[in-house]
DNA sequence: ACAACCCATAAGCCAGCGCTTATATATTGC
DNA sequence: GCAATATATAAGCGCTGGCTTATGGGTTGT
């Protein structure tokens, strides 16, 4: 298995994303910058777990935070979906062209 | 944390994705259907690991097997990624809004 | 300076993962 | 039926993941 700079930032995005708790921790950033207190107050869990599922994030590099005061302010990182997206649109081609040549198939064969 | 059914689909096609050996298998799968025998000779790693990296994907549903005669074939199944699009695209606005915009940003401040 | 606050890190726990070897379950050809 | 082949499943092992509680480090207001 030869593991390539862009097939690790894959996996820690990945896995980054396999946890419910990350992805909706990131679909709250998305709607807009917030502090861990915030974030731990929307989550039915502790704060510690809070700013792991953020460290996870940041290193996936989904997310950043920003330090103002005695809060750190995340916010998504529009930028670090790029390997993703470019993974999925790969196989997006693909993807098309067989589920088109396939929704054509059943269309004739409902005739 | 409500787990709805289609955030039980994109966790388990993520936690699929996330291993770097499922993805290597599965882009082999992409240039065509193979016997589990073929993808072993393919990896460094035994047969029951491969076994268990198609059953993984398979439960994810983004692969199919096909038995015949002593051979169980293997397949992508192309609208086994549907949810993995979706959940892409759903961001993928954010993505290129914000990016656009900071691109255009960094073009101002270039002059 | 000090108490209150916000966040990160440490430590520990249990569950699950990815791998291996060993074994069971088909299926085939003779 | 029997040996060989192809795959799946079982069992076990080391490691990692996600959670908790406890604590440390930084910042603010008084």
């Amino acid at each position: 298995m030869v593991t390539t700079a862009s097939a690790a930032a894959e996996t820690r995005i990945f896995q980054a994303l396999a946890d419910p708790s990350r992805r909706e921790i990131f679909k709250s950033l998305t709607k807009g910058e917030a502090a861990v207190n915030d974030l731990t107050s929307r989550f039915a869990i502790s704060q510690p777990a809070v700013s792991q599922h953020l460290a996870a994030l940041k290193r996936a590099g989904l997310v950043s935070g920003r330090r103002e005061g005695r809060h750190v302010y995340y916010r998504v990182e529009p930028r670090g979906m790029k390997p993703l997206i470019d993974w999925v649109a790969h196989y997006r081609i693909f993807w098309t062209e067989h589920v088109d040549r396939l929704e054509k198939l059943l269309a004739t064969l409902d005739d």
